[in-house]
RNA sequence: GGAGAGGUGUCUGAGUGGUCGAAAGAGCACGCCUGGAAAGUGUGUAUACUUCAAAAGGGUAUCGAGGGUUCGAAUCCCUCCCUCUCCGCCA
């Protein structure tokens, strides 16, 4: 959410960075700017009213006090119509308040002055590609295929049990799973982030303070009778621990990683790029968290991208890193990198990262703040990115690493899986 | 799920209708003291909105959340949330 008082002060910038991302109702920006004026006179005025009846409550106290009894009800004569008006502005003010916030949550974040204008997956700028894409013969196999003939993962027995887009995972196709989460949260600590392990499901506030709600409501599993969300992503409740925190300056930057299966609708997607484990309603991923200061937000976001590409490469898996264009950004980012694996067998890069920098943006919901050097409150800067999600992951390493003797597992988890082939 | 107790500032904790944004202590910050530290001592120490050119200052709101009673609510009433204790159930 924007901070008000920015876009009060900083409208043509605003209207001029929304368009990058496409906005489609700029006329919200005035509307936002005149409702935060009569918010604020309205506030006034109730303000007012409500010191002149603080103050008659006050003297009608000493009178009482003193024994002045008619004085003092002399004085409570006036109060009912102070009441009324302070009434009367209070149901203005709040009335206000609320279209005020219903317009503010509409608008997206600003995206950062290096984000590519654009529309579509296609506007996306390419900042870098690396590894090389290996040539497999012919008869090469894509993942869900090899996944049956090496008895890894059963899709249809997930939809037996609970319906397409839950797999089940079997042998030693489970055993990667285990295998590339404890790699991935090994290699984050090694990074310096503190492993945490936090629910699943999440209440509305969470939902709100990352802004996952209301934008996204739809896009999340909704438990109804104790109304509470699947979380679609980690990101979710390890931010939301610092919702309504203030940190010292010292604290800075806070770096948290975690394991969790993540929940994901997915309304609305079919078709042949859904197959196997390309898209899933239910995905293990470990996400890696950042709150800090905002001068150094951007220098961590490279850092974050840094050690993601690490992981890929250390994976052995051909990558390239995009800057997402206005067009293709989430909601809440300024700077989003996402990061794809290049899947030989099915011959298409597949999104296995994205690292986004928010700026104040979940901040200014979550309430998150520190002390910076005046000792004043101010809006810290939060970051996340997938490091990294799994089943993606797997697709590409059954399919790039499959040879005629089985597939080969990268060097580095064969300390985790403890087998080095799949045959 | 049943019964009871309770939720106050960074923490402990006082406060049952007015002088309470809130005693006291601890912690923390800065100063004095000291060769340095401890002890001692002094001062300060919530957040948000708003007013003001800015600073200073002022106003309003907030004692789990929301509503109500009252001239006036941390204090009384209602609803909800949460915590603790006992019982029940249970991985």
């Amino acid at each position: 959410m924007l901070q008000v008082s920015y876009i009060r002060d900083n409208r043509e910038q605003v209207l001029e960075r929304l368009a990058v991302k496409n906005f489609k109702q700029p006329d919200l920006v005035d509307e936002i700017i005149q409702l935060d004026e009569r918010r604020r006179l309205t506030q006034t005025q109730m303000d007012s009213v409500s010191a002149q009846a603080n103050a008659a409550a006050r003297q009608i106290g000493e009178l009482m006090r003193a024994g002045k009894k008619e004085e003092a009800e002399s004085l409570k004569a006036n109060t009912g119509t102070w009441k009324g008006e302070i009434q009367t502005l209070s149901e203005q003010l709040a009335a206000i308040e609320d279209e005020l916030q219903q317009k503010l949550v509409l608008l997206p974040n600003l995206p950062h002055s290096s984000v590519p204008k654009g529309l579509t997956p296609e506007d996306n700028e390419v900042v870098l590609e690396n590894g090389i894409k290996p040539a497999l013969p012919e008869n090469a196999l894509p993942h869900w295929e090899l996944a049956a003939k090496y008895n890894l993962i059963d899709f249809e027995l997930g939809v037996k049990i609970t319906g397409a887009g839950f797999p089940v995972y079997k042998n030693k196709g489970a055993k990667l799973q285990r295998a590339l989460i404890n790699y991935f949260i090994d290699e984050g600590e090694k990074a310096g982030y503190s492993e945490v392990s936090v629910p699943l499901m999440v209440n509305e506030a969470s939902g709100f303070g990352t802004s996952q709600l209301p934008d996204k409501e739809g896009q999340m599993y909704f438990v109804g009778i104790d109304n509470l969300y699947l979380i679609p992503t980690a990101e979710v409740p390890i931010t939301n621990m610092y919702r309504d925190v203030i940190l010292k300056a010292a604290d800075l930057p806070v770096k948290n990683c975690g394991h969790t299966p993540c929940f994901r609708r997915e309304a609305g997607s079919y078709g042949a790029h859904v197959r196997g484990l390309n898209r899933l309603h239910q995905f293990d991923k470990v996400e890696i968290v950042q709150v800090t200061h905002p001068d150094k937000s951007y220098e961590t976001l490279e850092q974050m991208s840094q050690h993601v590409r690490g992981l890929l490469q250390k994976l052995g898996l051909p990558y390239r890193v995009l800057r997402l264009c206005g067009g293709d950004m989430g909601f809440g980012s300024a700077l989003t990198y996402d990061m794809e694996t290049w899947s030989a067998a099915q011959k298409r890069w597949l999104e296995v990262s994205s690292v986004s920098n928010f700026e104040s943006f979940q901040s200014n919901r979550l309430k998150l703040r520190f002390r910076n050097e005046e000792g004043k409150t101010q809006l810290a800067h939060t970051l996340n990115g997938s490091a990294l999600a799994l089943p993606r992951i797997v697709a590409t390493l059954l399919e790039n690493n499959q040879t005629e003797n089985g597939i080969k597992i990268p060097e580095v988890l064969v300390p985790y899986t403890r087998f080095e082939w799949i045959n």
